[in-house]
DNA sequence: TGCTTGTTGAAAACGGTTTTCATTGTCGGA
DNA sequence: TCCGACAATGAAAACCGTTTTCAACAAGCA
């Protein structure tokens, strides 16, 4: 486990200076905080956990790493409407989208992407399909209406 | 045309007098630029569009006459992640998706929803999914690259 | 070690959206 | 048709997540 986190550190700082920036205390910081948190969280909430890490970061410099990450393809962005942005670490296998609970807010995962090949998707306007975002809404187990 | 344009009118200000609100000029100016200017404008397209027609309109109005629509199932919100949210005008005979190109901004409508029925889709982690949103992203005919 | 230049933190600015408040106007009822 | 209750409006100000500014700091290369 130390041995894997030392190593995502050591990737992410090796992609970081590959682009001319620079890996820091604060970076490392919010690194840890993303992979601890998990899915779809935002900067506030990151902000809180990497603060743990290092109390005296603030949170001007979790949206500029946050920008950086994911301008590094290390984080991307996930959005679900209100006003707010998350952040989702990258990972090297593909992509994933979100179940919200619409009544208590809590996210899963979902691993599969359903969706035909992007060649197929913008077929018939012309378009050439290169990213997506999907993300689905509804009621978690403990919200449902017992039906 | 112009017959249906007043049975939308008319439709529409049922609808909302149904919850006890009141169809004015503001709204009607709204509704029709929602109309005429097709998927995905933001509020402050909408309001420009609207203002042809009622000229005193202010944006503040176009704001809360949205979230009405919204509320009374009207109209529909649009997200593409650029923190603006854009309106749709609802359809009685199901939704449609977008095709964004990155480049010029352009936007096409999907109509085929391409996406296994909702039942399937939130089963494995138990979720009840009551809605999705699916945006696609690339380029357009005119910006594509000339492969 | 020294130097260059990216990074940080605090405060202020930004921009889309929402709220406040006094005024206006819709629409159901007399 | 007129009345009155109360929803809707407009302008200005507030909000809130995010971005920019700027001076001090520190990563990483020579």
């Amino acid at each position: 486990m130390r041995a894997v986190k030392r190593n995502r550190v050591e990737r992410v700082a090796a992609r970081l200076r590959h682009r001319g920036r620079r890996m820091t205390v604060q970076r490392r910081a919010v690194l840890e905080a993303l992979a601890s948190l998990g899915c779809a969280h935002d900067a506030e909430a990151i902000h809180a956990r990497a603060r743990a890490a290092y109390p005296k970061l603030g949170l001007v410099t979790v949206y500029r790493t946050l920008e950086a990450f994911v301008a590094d393809g290390i984080a991307h962005p996930v959005f679900f409407g209100d006003g707010r942005v998350r952040y989702d670490l990258s990972e090297d296998g593909g992509h994933h989208h979100h179940l919200v609970c619409l009544s208590c807010g809590r996210i899963a995962r979902v691993d599969e992407c359903h969706l035909p090949p992007s060649r197929r998707l913008g077929r018939p306007q012309g378009f050439t399909v290169t990213a997506h975002r999907l993300e689905l809404f509804g009621y978690c187990p403990r919200c449902a209406p017992k039906a």
